[in-house]
RNA sequence: GCGCCGAUCGUAUAGCGGCAAUUACACCGCGCUGUAAACGCGGCGACCAUUGGUCUACGGGGGUUCGAGUCCCUCUCGGCGCA
């Protein structure tokens, strides 16, 4: 049987993990490694999908959570589907609700991160305090999650089964196992409890969708969590490898230090003819860790929400375009850097578009953010087929830092 | 000329005897990693300081009071009304 998601390595460096390769999906191919951009709601925040396309972007990935509770699975499919109703008809995935168990849970009114940065300033929970950690918007138990919504406050019961209907309805070319994403302030012991979770729920995953005939046309990729712990996360891979996937999904907390670690100990298990992508991660710094240690694609929301929030990406670091040393400065957001705002703008005007809260701000910072990012893992795809992948990430790297 | 009302941090405001004094905007800075996020947090009289302290401040001057942005008198300026 044709399988909708197949994978072709081109090259790769010896002695790491890393490979630049081609996906191919239903709907178009995607040269990896590669930055794809985030559109949860069907929608990359400020951009039109020409807009995306000017800038390089490959494929979106939008949210089943999101989707399912605005518009709803029934107007997504009326809409004729994803593509159709955003009007993008490059490759598509949807992300299962897994992350939103994290988000909407452990992670709603608390300012925790998936990425751990400073171990010591956040004390693990010694035990898990049923009402100190109470989810003030989700309920986990074994057969799936309550969600409760921020909408209307009506519950909903996704299970993986669930999850896996709703992204068929959707219908992106690749879709993911519905899982729990853990806060990385939990305990070993609940990681551990998790883990074996999302492990039964990738396998009901699994079997639902290939229970089905649009199995065909979209691919299913599993989820390998396990948190910060190595046994965990090796275990998560052998189990996640194990089972019929067309691809893989990293998941979960991570510690800032040591995610390449991590995401090592997994790449090392996982089978390189499938592709990998690791959920959720998109500085610059972390995507070269990422591509080195054998991941294929990523997806971030940091581009754009940081655009919104005036957060820019230069060649020499990141910059606020709000602070006042920019409201003069009639230079380009980054010297050299050939996207739509700067080729057409300076930073004067974008620091009055932010402070005047012109809509245009927003859309142009995006526009920036994302060139930058999608450019700069373009970049590494290239220096792997050239084998200068190591200066160009020393060279990259040593600019970036260098204002710090 | 008479009467009434008003004058508080850049702007607009709150304040009705215990106040360095509310809120919003502006201003300054920080945060954001599978989007709860065009959002959130902090600062915003001065000088010291470890919790905290000292000084100067609610149009000017005077008074009542242990204590006044708040009450009284008066002046200045502004608004409205009547002459």
């Amino acid at each position: 049987m044709e399988k909708p998601i197949t994978f072709d390595i081109e090259k790769k460096i010896p002695g790491t993990l890393a490979r630049a390769g081609k996906i191919h999906t239903p709907h178009g191919i995607i040269e990896t490694p590669a930055f794809i951009a985030v559109g949860t709601k069907a929608s990359v925040r400020a951009l039109t999908t020409d807009m995306l396309r000017d800038l390089g972007a490959q494929a979106v990935l939008a949210n089943t959570y999101h989707l399912y509770m605005q518009p709803g699975e029934a107007r997504v499919r009326a809409m004729g589907g994803l593509h159709k109703m955003m009007g993008w008809d490059g490759p598509t995935m949807t992300d299962s609700g897994g992350f939103q168990v994290f988000s909407l849970g452990a992670g709603y009114g608390s300012n925790i991160s998936k990425i751990l940065k400073d171990v010591a300033s956040l004390p693990l929970l010694k035990e898990r305090d049923e009402e100190a950690v109470k989810p003030k918007l989700v309920q986990i138990d074994h057969d799936g999650a309550a969600f409760k919504s921020p909408l209307d406050g009506s519950i909903h019961y996704i299970t993986p089964e669930r999850s896996i209907e709703i992204q068929h309805s959707i219908g992106a070319d690749i879709i993911f196992a519905f899982d729990e994403c853990t806060s990385p302030a939990e305990t070993r012991a609940y990681q551990r409890e998790a883990l074996d979770r999302t492990h039964r729920w990738a396998k009901r995953s699994l079997e639902y969708h290939r229970s089905k005939e649009i199995s065909r046309k979209q691919g299913l990729f599993g989820i390998v969590q396990g948190g910060r712990y190595e046994d965990l996360r090796k275990e998560s891979a052998a189990a996640i490898a194990a089972m019929d996937f067309d691809g893989f999904g990293i998941g979960g907390s991570f510690d800032k230090d040591d995610l390449h670690t991590a995401v090592r100990w997994v790449n090392e298990i996982l089978p390189e003819g499938k592709p990998r992508h690791l959920l959720g991660i998109g500085e610059p710094e972390d995507l070269f860790l990422g591509v080195e240690n054998g991941c294929d694609t990523f997806d971030c929301v940091a581009p754009t929400r940081l655009a919104r929030h005036g957060t820019l990406y230069t060649k020499e670091g990141k910059i606020h375009i709000g602070n006042a040393q920019y409201a003069d400065d009639l230079g380009p957001i980054d010297a050299g850097c050939a996207c739509y705002a700067c080729r057409n703008y300076t930073r004067a005007y974008l620091s009055h578009l932010h402070k005047s809260r012109e809509m245009l701000g927003p859309m142009l910072c995006s526009i920036h953010n994302l060139y930058f990012i999608v450019n700069l893992v373009k970049g590494m795809r290239q220096a792997i087929i050239d084998e200068t992948f190591g200066s160009y990430k020393t060279d990259f790297l040593k600019k970036y830092n260098s204002q710090r």
